[in-house]
RNA sequence: GUACCCAUAGCUCAGCUGGAUAGAGUAACUGGCUACGAACCAGUAGGUCGGGGGUUCGAAUCCCUCUGGGUACACCA
């Protein structure tokens, strides 16, 4: 596509010597309203350069530059430099690329096969999946998809929460009150309930969180009776999680969890000893991190065991080693700001010159209106049971709306679910949010149904109007306001993948294909499409399929199916 | 106690590396289906951008401070 905002650098750095191209590009912006035009440059920072008012300078430019073909027009507003962008142009290269490429209009090869890995969802297993998880499942996931469509080879990674000293707990709870039988009707749900009567009885009887370590201890030792049951335990919660996963149509491309790290952590403390970073303190190995402003980093019990510092630190050498990562992305909530930037500057402190590779991708807390999330306290909501009461309630909307829609139940998943992941990444992902039933089922306004509704009313267009991508398309046709509107958002598209990514982001994407289907909601409203005129009519149906190909590309990176009908 | 995060319309949130009159959705009120899909569109109303200083030609945006809320800080993860 044609790059304008580098066509209007061009222009001002050919009648002006004081700036490089690279500053001047980096002054251009976008003004608060397309009214005002497509870009602006600001002309304050010129004032003591040229010693003249900003105003005289913006004419004196103006001036200068004079007419180009790129532009409609070039308007002197007070200070500002404003350019209007040649509305057929805008839409002849955009429909265009949109045209010619399709399903990969926005995609690129910028990240040359680099490896990245992200590491996203990892429930603790024996453990319900709850709405919690949803957060760094579903942004873990997009996040993965924006980084695959640019060209990144990307590694997905679940890291379980499988090991340590719970499942002491687990084993000791099973062998005392257990029943494989009815364990395996309900997996959770019973293996929660032995977890949470282990601790209840365990507040009175402390012996029991004895008989706990001791198990996990058993669990390190190899002992084939814990080993075993362990591996049941692990193998049943993940049928569960797998269920939850089919639904959202994500995969990993590995478990390997906290266990597969347990024996990698002898050699790890070997390295930290030889580099002389760690130091005893209280019975207990640390390494201090005072110099840096954090406290110090607990690296071994003094009972010989290992922490979940050290073992994140083993992952990451592992990972390093097995993977070769460009990048190593975790999206793990907030909490654990302190965990992360604590064992990546003891990393760096090791001498891994690839600890700046690793980053912490934090989001903010998901908590119930009774208060935080408990699975304990019973506060918690289970993400299956919010996924299914979303396609329930689609599918009664689809029988009052659309009665004869053939494979509804298909179609009352794919929206059901959409409008979840959309909710969940419409905003910045650090905000906390309390978790409600009447937002979560909200289908009106910006929401993903909204913009599933749009394509699905897109399609129907191009269905009937018999589009064909062969078609000639008079770009004239395409200069309306309304138009425009369209054409600016789809071209803006792929550099908003790019922030996406770059920022790490995915509500970028959300917002923007939000704002493609209101202006093409409002272009719908207002103009004809399927009219007489065979021209008239491939041109609008053209710039129809466009729109809907961006919705659903980014529709897709998010993670959302996009039907046909609904 | 220390560190980090958050604070914008009744509610939920945008506002890009400081830039032109602070924008959406929702809730309230009003209008539009004999129309290519009304899960839609159009309109009205709604804000001292938590308070106070400072930097700057210019601050919701950067710095300081106070208030309010949240999170984390040694043998859980």
């Amino acid at each position: 596509m044609i790059d304008f905002k580098n066509r209007v650098a061009e222009l001002i750095s050919g009648v002006m010597d004081e700036l490089s191209l690279d500053e001047i590009s980096a002054m251009i912006e976008v003004p608060p309203s397309y009214e005002m035009g497509d870009y602006a440059f600001p002309t304050f920072r010129l004032a003591k350069i040229f010693k003249k008012a900003p105003n005289i300078i913006a004419e004196d430019l103006a001036e200068k530059v004079g007419s180009d073909e790129y532009f409609d027009s070039i308007k002197v507003a007070g200070p500002y430099l404003n350019f209007f962008i040649s509305r057929k142009k805008l839409a002849e290269t955009t429909i265009k690329d949109v045209l010619a490429r399709g399903d990969s209009f926005g995609s690129s090869n910028l990240g040359d096969n680099k490896r990245v890995i992200v590491e996203f969802s990892s429930p603790n297993i024996a453990k319900p999946f709850h709405i919690g998880h949803i957060r760094t499942t579903v942004i873990g996931n997009a996040l993965a998809k924006i980084y695959a469509f640019l060209g990144f080879d990307v590694i997905k990674i679940n890291h379980l929460g499988d090991y340590g000293t719970q499942f002491g707990m687990l084993i000791s709870a099973f062998k005392r009150w257990g029943d494989r039988d009815v364990i395996e009707k309900d997996p959770i749900k019973e293996l929660l309930a032995l977890y949470v009567r282990f601790n209840s009885e365990a507040e009175e009887n402390p012996e029991l969180k004895d008989e706990a370590r001791y198990w996990f201890k058993e669990l390190e030792n190899e002992n084939e009776e814990a080993i075993e049951l362990w591996q049941w335990i692990r193998d049943i919660s993940l049928k569960e999680f797998n269920r939850v996963y089919d639904m959202l149509n994500i995969s990993f491309d590995s478990y390997a969890g906290e266990s597969f790290y347990s024996d990698k952590m002898p050699a790890v403390l070997e390295e930290m000893k030889s580099k002389g970073i760690v130091e005893e303190s209280e019975g207990a190995l640390i390494v201090d991190l005072e110099e840096y402003g954090m406290p110090p980093a607990l690296i071994m019990k003094k009972d010989g065991s290992t922490l979940y510092t050290t073992r994140d630190i083993a992952a990451a050498i592992y990972r390093k080693d097995h993977y070769d990562f460009y990048k190593n992305i975790y999206v793990v909530a907030s909490q654990q700001n302190l965990h992360f930037k604590a064992w990546m500057k003891i990393v760096e402190l090791m001498g891994h010159e690839w600890a700046k590779d690793c980053i912490h991708i934090p989001f903010g807390m998901v908590s119930l209106e009774e208060g935080t999330l408990s699975t304990r306290k019973g506060r918690v909501v289970f993400l299956e049971d919010v996924l299914n009461t979303a396609i329930d309630k689609t599918k009664s909307i689809i029988e009052e709306r659309n009665p004869t829609l053939e494979d509804k139940d298909t179609v009352a998943k794919q929206i059901g679910i959409g409008a979840i992941l959309f909710q969940e990444l419409f905003n910045q992902r650090i905000k906390d949010y309390v978790f409600s039933w009447d937002r979560t089922l909200s289908f009106e306004g910006e929401t993903g149904p909204y913009v599933q509704y749009t394509h699905a009313r897109a399609n129907s267009l191009l269905e009937k109007g018999d589009f064909d991508l062969l078609k000639e398309v008079d770009f004239d046709t395409l200069t309306g306001l309304d138009e425009t509107n369209i054409i600016r958002l789809i071209y803006d598209f792929p550099e908003t993948i790019l922030d996406a990514m770059e920022k790490n982001e995915p509500f970028f994407i959300t917002r923007h294909i939000v704002e493609l289907a209101k202006a093409f909601n409002k272009f719908y409203n207002s103009t004809s499409i399927i009219v007489e005129d065979e021209l008239e009519k491939d041109s609008r149906l053209a710039l129809v399929y466009a729109t809907k190909m961006v919705i659903k590309i980014g529709l897709g990176l998010l993670g959302i199916d996009a039907p046909d009908k609904m």
